[in-house]
RNA sequence: GCCGGAGUGACGGAAUUGGUAGACGUGCAGCACUCAAAAUGCUGUGUCCUCUGGGCGUGUGGGUUCGAGUCCCACCUCCGGCACCA
């Protein structure tokens, strides 16, 4: 018979939450755990892949609670941003108003669910108490000069009109909206997040508890490359620019120099000269072209100026080019090219007919080009014959001592720019006096409120411009008369520290009570999707890292054990809002209940793979609940005997099951932990069927019934309490494992003839390797096999296997 | 191009990290129950053959080993990240 699943999800639903199941303070008598997803945004639309994450950071919150753990399991919601303006824009409606109506219907859909988070300690980034933090952060870091504001190219999305981080710009496209992203001059506020380049890369080394692929994305986004910077002189003249090259040791074999078109040098070195006509169309030409134009790796282009520049290692004379494969945005915008050991010099080189020096000697095999491989210097005075490690150090010496370079370490990071042309999002605290210049609102004022507007439509500046009443204000240092900066700030700076908030989410004297943070931080699970691999989990480290350094957080990394699942895909793509092939879990709930909705989610896949949606699962992995219904609910006839060997083995399977889903749940191997249920499951069925022990029946189904319940817990619940096993069993205690029950008496050995098997038998589990050897060759098919043959070798594995070879 | 990861039945996927390949589930087929259907239960389900048995089988080709999905070498395909970063 099928349980009700909808009475019984309300009813224990309700429970949790009156009696306040899941909501923790700090407690230092007992080990804290710190389990927290990655904030979502409130779309309104919880989909099937949303709830795979939660069902497994439910499990974790279930599981470590009965295993005696503080859980600490907090939800928010990044309500500020791109996704939720965007959405507003379609709608109609006022962000604020539509995020806030989306954030209830969310919580519905993770109550039913039965999802267990704290909600005394919701927050959200939109509102004034939560993004006053965003704002003293900023101050914070602008007091140390970790905030600036500058004029540079930016990546502006002309759909989205905004500027974008570096980080959002994918393929030289809006990460949103996958609009090419054009290159403008602007004034923005930045954050040196590279001060903290060489920490951040360190230190991942300590993330051993993180995928190593993150961890490998995140060095590779940093880009650490070590090297040499040096001043070249231009000849016959004053000006001198700077290079940077990974490769000082091929200084012989630099032929031309490369600047890149927006180099403040070009403007100076054409002026007059022959070529100015020529380079200035050339300039104007590279900066018409998008992001994504311009790194499409088509033939390279340039100009020549006309100008010469000076070797400083040997005094030779080379062409200065102006060219867009040197790029204004890493290291110094200009290189010493050297087309023997480069191949984007040796096709540059080529093309436009200029010398190429060899300074490494190649492999008598080498078919032409460039070489980049290591060998014996030549044709480079000093340098010849050593090896590219030594000529490396030998070079740098010299530049050092000849006052014109040194040794240095190049990121490839740069630094984060956080202002956004949009309305929904936190106010930039900067204001901008005509006699004081730049002066950060005083702590006492802020928040700055974000004003509330009709017109939140971006339209290329930010929509808070035109609010008079915002812009308008006095200069908290003459009283002058003054305006606000009216960008706001990017989404990424509120969920960079919404962690430690939740710790202390109703502080209003500060951003946290570090005394809080030091008892729950770090989190000790952190779940969410790789796409934040970077750019969330990045800003995030940057942020504690600097709130390290002022005091407040007591750890230097956030995150210990990081958990990054898989998509969830249908029809071929991932399931989202934007693709339009949403699977809501309501239906799913009306008709199978919450708990077979989760049971299929872990049961899908592994976690960290994405997963395909399949209709047909939801209704399979309620055919198993109700099997487990019906067997806790039928009155059964058990044999009025003494326990025997089959209990005996009941009892053993139930434990060895108890062993692996235990260790199934530490690794994350959550689909094998639900089929090993459902073996068990099987298992427990036939032995009903046969003339059942009633005090073994019970012990296995309690057993079973405290494994499941971090999986389903509302049907596990109704059945514990009917059971009349206890009241509440999400507070009971995980049971564990009797080494002496796991371990089988009797098991299947295979015999092999030669790799091949040839026979099975039954064996005591403590077999010797004598005794394995007899059992196999008192087998009569294995006798038959060696018919003719001479026995040579005999492979012993007691228990498991016997390998008789012969030939 | 560079750096990761993965290729196993009709499908999702298991396999003590070198020891019974295909657990568990979905689907499909047959049977039982039913007037019938659904639901439920039972049985079967990698492939081929001369079928109480046996051959072949984990992307391809080689290798190591008593024994390879698992280790080594070469290659193919797919996915993810980075990429004119000097």
């Amino acid at each position: 018979m099928d349980y009700n699943h909808r009475a019984i999800e309300a009813k224990w639903q309700d429970r949790w939450e009156s009696e306040r199941v899941f909501n923790v303070t700090e407690d230092p008598d007992k080990p804290k755990f710190y389990n927290v997803s990655m904030y979502p945004y409130p779309s309104g639309e919880l989909h099937v892949g949303h709830v795979r994450n939660y069902t497994y950071i439910d499990l974790i919150t279930r599981f470590q609670t009965m295993r005696g753990y503080n859980v600490l399991p907090p939800m928010g919601w990044d309500s500020f941003g791109l996704p939720a303006e965007n959405a507003a824009i379609q709608t109609g409606v006022h962000p604020r108003i539509s995020v806030e109506n989306q954030i209830g219907r969310m919580k519905e859909q993770f109550r039913r669910l039965g999802a267990a988070f704290d909600w005394d300690r919701e927050l959200a980034s939109h509102d004034p108490s939560y993004y006053r933090w965003d704002q003293w952060l900023f101050l914070e870091l602008y007091e140390r000069g970790l905030a600036y504001k500058k004029e540079a190219p930016v990546n502006w999305c002309p759909k989205d009109h905004t500027v974008l981080a570096n980080e959002q710009v994918i393929d030289g496209a809006c990460e949103r909206c996958g609009t090419g992203v054009e290159k403008r001059n602007l004034s923005q506020w930045f954050w040196k997040i590279t001060d903290y380049a060489d920490r951040l890369l360190d230190d991942l080394d300590d993330l051993t508890e993180w995928p190593e692929r993150v961890v490998t994305m995140q060095k590779n986004w940093i880009g650490r490359s070590e090297g040499a910077r040096f001043r070249i002189q231009v000849a016959g003249s004053e000006d001198s620019f700077e290079v940077y090259t990974t490769r000082p040791d091929t200084i012989f074999g630099m032929t031309f120099c490369v600047l890149a078109p927006e180099h403040p040098l070009v403007e100076v070195l054409m002026k007059d000269a022959e070529a100015e006509a020529k380079v200035r169309a050339y300039v104007a030409e590279a900066g018409r072209f998008s992001e994504i134009e311009r790194m499409s790796e088509g033939e390279k282009t340039g100009v020549f100026t006309g100008r010469h520049a000076i070797n400083p290692a040997n005094g030779v004379e080379v062409p200065i080019y102006v060219a867009d494969y040197v790029l204004m945005g890493y290291g110094t915008g200009a290189i010493m090219a050297v087309p023997g050991q480069d191949d984007r010099d040796w096709e540059f080189a080529t093309k436009y007919g200029l010398d190429i020096i060899r300074t490494v000697q190649p492999p008598s095999d080498w078919s032409g080009k460039a070489y980049l491989g290591d060998g014996p210097t030549i044709n480079s005075g000093f340098l010849d014959g050593l090896d590219m490690a030594d000529a490396k150090t030998t070079i740098i010496k010299w530049l050092e001592d000849e006052g014109v370079g040194e040794g240095t370490i190049q990121y490839r990071l740069r630094d984060w720019l956080i202002s956004r042309q949009r309305y929904w999002g936190c106010p930039i605290p900067m204001i901008d006096c005509a006699e004081c210049g730049l002066v950060p609102v005083p702590r006492d004022q802020l928040p700055v409120l974000l004003p509330e507007v009709d017109q939140w439509q971006p339209e290329g500046r930010s929509p808070l411009a035109g609010v008079e009443s915002f812009v308008n204000t006095m200069c908290p240092n003459c009283y002058g008369p003054a305006q606000r900066e009216t960008d706001t700030m990017d989404t990424f700076v509120d969920s960079s520290w919404y962690f430690f908030r939740y710790a202390d989410p109703k502080n209003d004297q500060a951003m946290f009570d570090p005394e809080k943070a030091r008892y729950w931080m770090p989190v000790d699970q952190y779940v969410g999707g790789v796409e934040h691999a970077i750019l969330h989990l990045l800003y995030a480290r940057f942020v504690t890292k600097f709130l390290h350094d002022i005091g407040l957080s007591p750890v230097e990394e956030p995150f210990a054990r990081l958990f990054t699942q898989g998509m969830m895909v249908k029809d071929g793509a991932k399931i989202s809002k934007s693709k339009g092939n949403i699977v809501a879990p309501d239906p799913y709930y009306a008709d199978y209940g919450a708990d077979a909705m989760r049971l299929f989610e872990l049961f899908v896949g592994p976690p960290t793979d994405d997963a395909v949606w399949n209709d047909a699962g939801v209704p399979g992995t309620k055919r198993f609940l109700d099997k487990v219904w019906k067997l806790g609910t039928t009155e059964m006839a058990f044999g009025n005997r003494p326990p025997d060997a089959t209990d005996r083995e009941m009892l053993s399977e139930a434990h060895r099951t108890l062993k692996k889903v235990t260790e199934d749940i530490e690794q994350f191997h959550f689909n094998t932990t639900v089929s090993s249920l459902m073996s068990l499951v099987n298992l427990l069925q036939d032995y009903a069927a046969g003339p059942a022990e009633r005090e073994t029946f019970d012990k296995v189904f309690r057993m079973l019934l405290l494994m499941l319940s971090p999986m389903a817990p509302h049907v596990a619940h109704e059945l514990w309490e009917l059971r009349g096993y206890g009241d509440l069993l999400a507070t009971e205690r995980w049971p564990e494992w009797d080494d002496k029950l796991v371990v089988q008496q009797r098991v299947t050995m295979v015999i092999q003839v030669n790799g091949k098997v040839r026979d099975r038998v039954e064996v005591d589990a403590g077999i010797t390797a004598s005794q394995a050897e007899e059992a196999a060759l008192a087998s009569e098919k294995i006798d038959a096999w060696l018919q003719g043959l001479q026995v040579t070798k005999v492979i012993t594995r007691p228990p498991s296997i016997v390998n008789i070879v012969a030939g």
